[in-house]
DNA sequence: CAATAAATCGAACGTTCGTTCGTTTTGATC
DNA sequence: GATCAAAACGAACGAACGTTCGATTTATTG
């Protein structure tokens, strides 16, 4: 699989991309056409993720965004309760996507190896896909509140044990090394995480994210794999 | 090494804290005992990162900082021209006393594969020590105006060109694979940077800072190092 | 212990913020 | 095209913001 074939792959999320958002929060929303919400909403989600990678959710105005959306001040609290509800509706919503993509990743007919490989690469690819909204909370993350913030902290605890059940599966097929897998798996997704955090250096160094899921599986496999000693 | 040596040999580095920061901002500074901006400079810096790691710059009023150091909001003022100078004197202090750290790292005598050692270590245990400001400089790097966010990122290719210089050296020497040094010491500081970044996943797992040191190197090893085949 | 300088204080200023709500526009129904 | 609900509008509100500055306290000097 390469970048390519994942774009259409993904297409299926692209586009019920604020639906979730949408059935969880419907009591709070006061537009009733649901066509209408998913329009204006995705529209509202974009504007966010524009406008709070440039400078900040916190320094990102309603104004602002009545100005990026097109929509005024009165419409857009008709599709939120509040800018701190805003803030939660679209991290959940990315974070259910996000879930959805990892867990339709675990393949038990698979062997580990394959199984990391396609972990790896759906995670660079995917937030290739959605690098504003990846971003964007984790920039965000701190300013959420406790309950909140706890969710996002179970979030990425799980993506962690997806990872690390792989490495111990594979531990105990003979194929990779006995290694602490919780700490290898956190130090992948830092790997992992740099694509989406620190893109312009990567652009700059003219690494497409093809070579970047590439160096990445080497870098993990020289560590993890058990190497045949000459056969 | 290990980090409670490390504690030692920072001392120095931890008393001129400010220095730096005062006689390259002197002008703006009202205060005239060098005594007093030292201390109070200091105070103004910690409370700046300890309000401002919890609800970010932005959301941090000058009342909160008037509230934390225990100064009326016309004295903070008598100590830098505005909130947005206060964020520049912060990052800047931080990146000298830094970069004169990394600088220090280098040395020709030792080869390069204790030079690699030698570097992780200090990144690792660095950011230990002044974990609050390289949390808050990483996240607050993208409110920085043009010019002075492109000096960050001028010190953070320069300290990816100190890594990256000792894995080509390395190479050449025979110690090291031929890789793009370029993209492999890219990753490295990521590695290196979940240190700071993600803090609470690794106290979580009961991983010390001079476990996590050993975990990297030795990661970083299996990819870059050439193997002696059966001597 | 005056006299003077240095440092601190905190009320006040003009903006800008998130949010509300009475009004206007749009779109569907008969 | 009249009727009515749905949606969008944008001026207005009080709160909170960064910043200033004349008054006050603290420290230093002769």
């Amino acid at each position: 699989m390469n970048y390519s074939e994942f774009q259409k792959v993904i297409q299926y999320y692209r586009k019920s991309n604020a639906k979730e958002a949408i059935t969880e929060n419907r009591k709070e929303i006061r537009v009733k056409k649901e066509k209408t919400v998913a329009k204006n909403l995705q529209r509202i989600f974009e504007a966010t993720l524009k406008i709070g990678n440039k400078k900040g959710f916190q320094a990102m105005s309603m104004r602002d965004l009545s100005d990026e959306t097109g929509l005024s001040m009165g419409a857009l609290y008709a599709y939120f309760a509040s800018k701190e509800n805003l803030l939660v509706m679209l991290q959940r919503n990315g974070r259910d996507n996000f879930q959805k993509i990892l867990e339709d990743c675990i393949d038990e007919a698979a062997t580990p190896l394959e199984n990391l490989h396609k972990l790896i690469r759906t995670h660079v690819y995917f937030s290739e896909a959605m690098q504003p909204w990846f971003y964007f909370t984790y920039m965000e993350g701190k300013n959420l509140k406790k309950m909140e913030r706890k969710i996002a902290v179970d979030h990425e605890l799980h993506s962690d044990n997806i990872l690390s059940t792989v490495l111990t599966k594979g531990e105990q097929e003979g194929a990779f090394k006995k290694l602490p897998h919780q700490l290898t798996a956190a130090l992948i997704k830092s790997l992992l995480n740099d694509w989406y955090l620190k893109r312009w250096k990567y652009a700059k160094m003219d690494v497409s994210v093809d070579d970047f899921a590439k160096y990445v599986i080497d870098f993990v496999e020289s560590h993890c794999l058990v190497k045949k000693s000459g056969n």
